[in-house]
DNA sequence: GCGCTATATCAGCCGTGATTGACACACTTG
DNA sequence: CAAGTGTGTCAATCACGGCTGATATAGCGC
């Protein structure tokens, strides 16, 4: 306990000198923006998603884009798919060529979630 | 299969019959985001961010209201910390409480930083 | 039908990152 | 000074997630 200043105290509100720590303090819901946040912190997700800014692309062209492997491609865009973020649509002329685009709605959800935060 | 229209194709300039991919995009730079998402992804560190927006509070808090241990919550704080995202301050009449606060500018620059990608 | 292409799925391995447990530091109080 | 408190640091452990490699499915052209 600090004994000094016999007449004045620290007139400063802010920070007196003694601290009171609050320990009830509510725990706020992060659930889902670490769960968005987590999407965006894989480097071929996120490069996925700015991607996709210009149009729709498919599977082959992010592989190539990202040197990565197609498979690992479509594991990435199942997440993607999965958090609702992008979709899906088949080329009519061959459709075994599937392009993804974004979902802008849930992605300006995702925005949301993620400046709730910051 | 709707094998009809003899005469005339498909007059879309959308996606036509012949997918052509290209294979020379280039690979955006999404690296400060991916930092970022990934400091945002602990649910830790994002309800420590989250706790900060009503003032400064010490590590003691955290670790009560998220239910961790001390030691710990020091070690996120020191990652947002290295991040530039929240500043200490100590306490006046106690030096031994360190009170940390957001960077609200830095926390602008990160919001920015995942907008640019979402 | 068959082969080929574009994409999807999955067990297993492996690396990154959070937690544990112990210790060290800074500061205050006696 | 010593004891106690709030915080920081770090090796070891552990768990989660991405990659590998193989297999599977769907659509196209022959």
């Amino acid at each position: 306990m600090p004994t000094e200043t016999p007449i004045s105290m620290a007139p400063q509100a802010d920070a007196q000198s003694a601290p009171c720590p609050r320990f009830d303090l509510p725990a706020p819901d992060v659930t889902e923006a670490t769960a968005i946040a987590a999407l965006l912190a894989d480097p071929t997700r996120a490069g996925i998603l700015t991607l996709l800014r210009d149009g729709p692309h498919c599977v082959c062209e992010f592989a190539a884009t990202f040197d990565a492997r197609e498979n690992n491609v479509s594991n990435h865009l199942a997440k993607l798919r999965a958090a609702g973020l992008v979709r899906t649509t088949r080329h009519q002329g061959d459709a075994r060529w599937i392009y993804y685009e974004r979902d802008e709605d849930a992605i300006a959800r995702a925005a949301e979630a993620l400046d709730r935060i910051l």
